[in-house]
DNA sequence: TTGTAGGCGTTATCAG
DNA sequence: CTGATAACGCCTACAA
């Protein structure tokens, strides 16, 4: 009884069944099973082991049950950034239906780095885990998480989709999204519309290559990607410019998408509209406008991307695409316990649907700026 | 190669020690000690199980290491609710440290729910973890913590202090932070000042009973009432009023603080000045304050809790009491290994610095209303 | 119904 | 330096 306090030493050899079994005066095996409801126990003896087990306050060890049986009820979700609110609902969304089937999470974020992606996979894998949630990213590299599936064990991915890899999906259609979000500016009447978004910078940056004419965006199919694909398209249809009101930041952080937003509305020709493609890009791009001072939407209309509780709180209220993360959490998490299950049907790409919701952020350009 | 793509099936036995060992011509004590980096092995041998081990694509199985070694180098933290940024980020920061020490977090969400928690400490306990984080929703009820204790597993207690656990905790000085706050407004000459929090359900509502003459709440202490307390003491120290104008919650929702503020903003005469107790309550607040069209500060003042990116996105920008929730999570991780280490000082009570950022929401009330 | 024995994969101990 | 063997705690054939 020293030091008990804070536990650090206490650690006084846990009970095992042997303990209670030789307290109770049994067997082991009688023991197990009356401890573990299996087989089958008289009842005398039952109460009496489990009052014996009481006794010494005997607790079951799930590293040697998860050794026998090979399963350890714990999934793995590697995630970019738990502190981002995505992610954080995501996880929450994980969380529960974990729950639900009686298993744990354990959380690694990678911080949109390769090697700490690749690192916490392996970690996944040699704690045994029976299935693992990811926002991988990089598209193409996956030999990792195919590693994970050759062991047997389930990889869904969230938020992107991987060509490279025969696994279930669940993500947006963000080409879409951004074609709406861009093709509800354009119908206002604006006609210079900027974009702000991340690109990761584990995979090259990509080229707005101008093709027959027409801008294309080229690389694998990635959130950021197909929302420019998105934004281009939905130029191109209206027959608006599309050359340089793209900025990319590799910096995920507000302060930074407040610099490039900076950039952007300080150019000779600013754009009349500016389309942020991210919840990061987003704040940045409100930071930069609110401290120039112009008026939403009377000098600049803006769309932005998740639908954040501020969004809803700050004057004028935001026009944002909004997803649900909680939803893909939990869709993501349900699909890899049907893989753990046993459901070997063909991998699943499945999209969950996006909104524009429309509230007062994005209006008609100013008179007589329409004319390109 | 049957089905390899999603992984569910193709669990084929993986590949041990014994195997390698069998690969590489030698025995299972030779390739542990060659793979594991312990012990003697000569350079051929070495190189020639580690050849092996990449053919057959061994990985360490973790569970077998636990078992034997008796860590599983894994620790959990029990927050409320990971969608909160308050335990989004302290997870951040407990993550961040356990990586630091080659350690994995899992996490549990305990809504506030007391048997939630005690079953996740529970299955922790069961998991064998070797050290827990918690955010208590009871500061009385701690026999699932304590017995974790008992097991020689420590325990850090993040955001509350328990009397009745002789345990590390990490909190910041709630008192003293809602007194800043309130006599922030009171020096500007507020004399009605409300208050909103959060109470959870599961401790009985605490008393505002009048003592002596003056109110006072019983309880033991816990942000909530520690809260109430650091307000009422500055309302005294002022001789300002103090009877009826706190509202507490036991739902912790953004739209349930709305009502709450209504009531308050309601009332025959209402407060000058508002002290929201934390984060939602902030939000909510701050909505009803919006949807009624009062104008801040010049209606009415508010000073909110946390120092969450919106509240600086708002028009004006919000008062704040301002914690670190990043720093509060780390802090309380390296508290945590320091134990697991075997640390046995005696159990310290961490207090965190919060600091009350003025920025536009609290001014002077408006002329006239003074007299009280 | 109850007891005995063996194995899951790793690592440590002991002998050669 | 290398090999055989035991042990961690649980579960489950199999035997009594």
């Amino acid at each position: 009884m020293v030091a008990s306090g804070t536990g650090a030493q206490g650690g006084r050899r846990r009970p095992t069944v042997a303990d209670v079994a030789r307290e109770a005066g049994v067997s082991v095996a009688t023991a197990g099973r009356a401890l573990g409801d299996y087989g089958r126990v008289g009842d005398a003896l039952r109460d009496q082991v489990r009052a014996a087990a009481v006794r010494l306050g005997y607790s079951p060890n799930g590293v040697a049950r998860s050794m026998r049986s090979g399963g350890t009820r714990t999934i793995g979700f590697v995630g970019v950034d738990i502190s981002n609110p995505y992610f954080a609902t995501a996880m929450r969304g994980i969380c529960d239906v974990a729950r639900e089937e009686g298993y744990e999470a354990i959380l690694a974020n990678s911080d949109d780095r390769m090697d700490v992606e690749r690192a916490a996979v392996k970690v996944f894998l040699e704690k045994q885990i029976e299935g693992i949630v990811v926002a991988p990213n990089a598209v193409i590299d996956v030999a990792h998480l195919r590693r994970a599936q050759d062991l047997g064990v389930p990889v869904v991915l969230l938020d992107r989709h991987s060509g490279a890899l025969d696994a279930d999906s669940v993500v947006i259609d963000n080409e879409r999204a951004a074609h709406e979000a861009v093709a509800h500016l354009l119908d206002l009447g604006h006609r210079r519309i900027g974009m702000l978004l991340y690109v990761d910078p584990d995979e090259s940056p990509e080229l707005v290559a101008s093709d027959a004419g027409r801008p294309t965006v080229r690389g694998a199919a990635r959130p950021s990607i197909d929302r420019i694909r998105g934004y281009l398209a939905a130029l191109d249809e209206y027959g608006a410019q599309s050359s340089d009101l793209i900025r990319c930041s590799a910096i995920g952080d507000a302060a930074q998408f407040e610099k490039e937003a900076d950039a952007l509305l300080s150019l000779p020709q600013p754009p009349t509209a500016v389309f942020a493609a991210d919840n990061v890009a987003t704040q940045g791009l409100f930071m930069s406008v609110r401290r120039r001072g112009l008026a939403i939407p009377g000098d600049i209309s803006l769309v932005g991307f998740d639908d954040l509780d501020w969004t809803t709180l700050v004057d004028p209220p935001l026009t944002v695409v909004a997803q649900s993360p909680m939803d893909m959490g939990r869709t993501a998490a349900q699909r890899l316990f049907a893989r753990i299950k046993g459901d070997d049907s063909p991998s699943e790409r499945i999209v969950l649907p996006t909104r524009l919701l429309l509230r007062s952020s994005a209006a008609e350009p100013p008179a007589g700026i329409r004319a390109d």
